[in-house]
DNA sequence: CAGTGGTCTAGACCACTCC
DNA sequence: GAGTGGTCTAGACCACTGC
């Protein structure tokens, strides 16, 4: 295999087979499902040894990016969600895992100028895209989502209807999430979200913070209220 | 090297290996900063191939468990610290990360028999230890810690000083955590906890839940309030 | 310069799946 | 039974550390 360098430091085989299998999945030539070429195959196309391509291989498994089955082959894993605590999913989905409705309201879906969201975008200039929506589980509103997203990235979430698919799976679907950040506040709701999410005057929200990258742009920018009573995280380490 | 079987399955080398080294690490055989036997001593030991050992050694080191330099040596790695949301770490240390000053308030270290509490160690019958403290930030309050303990894990907790040392520290310094459940919420704190935490009314509180297991037992089982205005949750993905 | 870990090869045997 | 992944061997060359 030939050896590609990166800063003038060769990279190793297997490492340069990982590459190869993530930009495949990351172009999208590759999706969840797809059974991608075997071990013996990799061997042929990289003149390396079976170890290596195995090895390649198995660490992209151990970081859930594929599947592997003995005797059947080896798969693109699905998407991973936007991950918050460790495992939070697409909101509507959580609420079809109980086995109730979900239901959006779509409060705005706009382009905007505020400079804390292009700041957070970490662009130069707008405008930014913005949609603030509210959903609900069995109609009860279960969190107010208030986003703002990277034109670069996603330059037709404006067109998007999100009361037939969440913007979270939207973006999901269109590219991979790569890294995440996150924080999370208790907060008393200012009145708009405290009568959008239908909440007792008193209760506390759970807020939680959250930024996601897409190779080198920050993708979107999110504040998700919920209200205490009815929602909160969870997770193992 | 010699099969072992588990359930009737045989275990491979190298895992046999990773548990090996496991079991010195938990054992406290071997101590975090100790140098562990090299390569060629383990392939010498296990009687197998260098690469089947190289294997171990690299997952125990994605696993955090081991750090290896090359041209030095294999050591086993700092203790972990019992981790939340990712990365939280011993509230202590998390202050003095930030330059500032600690120090704990021990309101109570006694048995009980809080039949909720039993039930959450997963024991049959009681007593268990309780301790309450409410932890200070250059002289702020926190958090307030409500904790139960299991005495199988640690016989020794009631007669510790936890104005000295955090209860999270001496039993990460005592037993490896190796398994841990989280729940967050936001919830107006009990009248006791707000005035511990000198907040004022109508002020919410981050709660976070956590236990914690060693081996097949629950070691600690945690309730930890804090006022929303002085402290949230952060981490990335 | 001896010892360490990092990577790699060219074979091998095996358990398993799928047809 | 052909093809898959899981594991393993006995070598090898290399970069790096620490004396």
């Amino acid at each position: 295999m030939q050896k590609k360098t990166v800063n003038g430091a060769p990279l190793p085989a297997y490492e340069q087979i990982k590459r190869h299998v993530l930009a495949k999945i990351e172009s999208g030539a590759w999706k969840p499902g797809d059974v991608v070429p075997s071990e013996t195959e990799m061997v042929k196309e990289f003149g390396v040894a079976r170890m290596t391509v195995s090895r390649a291989l198995r660490e992209l498994m151990a970081d859930g990016v594929l599947n592997r089955v003995r005797g059947s082959g080896t798969y693109v894993a699905p998407r991973q969600y936007e991950s918050t605590v460790l495992q939070i999913r697409n909101i509507a989905d959580e609420i079809a895992a109980r086995g109730h409705r979900h239901a959006a309201r779509v409060l705005a879906l706009e382009p905007s100028n505020d400079p804390n969201a292009i700041a957070a975008l970490e662009l130069e200039a707008g405008p930014v895209f913005h949609s603030r929506i509210v959903h609900l589980e069995e109609g009860e509103p279960i969190q107010y989502e208030d986003r703002y997203v990277n034109p670069e990235v996603f330059p037709d979430y404006l067109a998007q209807d999100f009361t037939v698919e969440t913007p979270n799976h939207y973006m999901v679907r269109l590219a991979p999430i790569q890294r995440a950040e996150f924080r999370i506040y208790a907060q008393k709701p200012e009145a708009r979200v405290r009568q959008y999410l239908d909440m007792e005057i008193g209760e506390p929200c759970l807020l939680l913070l959250r930024r996601t990258w897409v190779g080198r742009h920050v993708a979107t920018s999110v504040r998700l209220w919920h209200p205490s009573s009815r929602f909160h995280l969870a997770g193992t380490v």
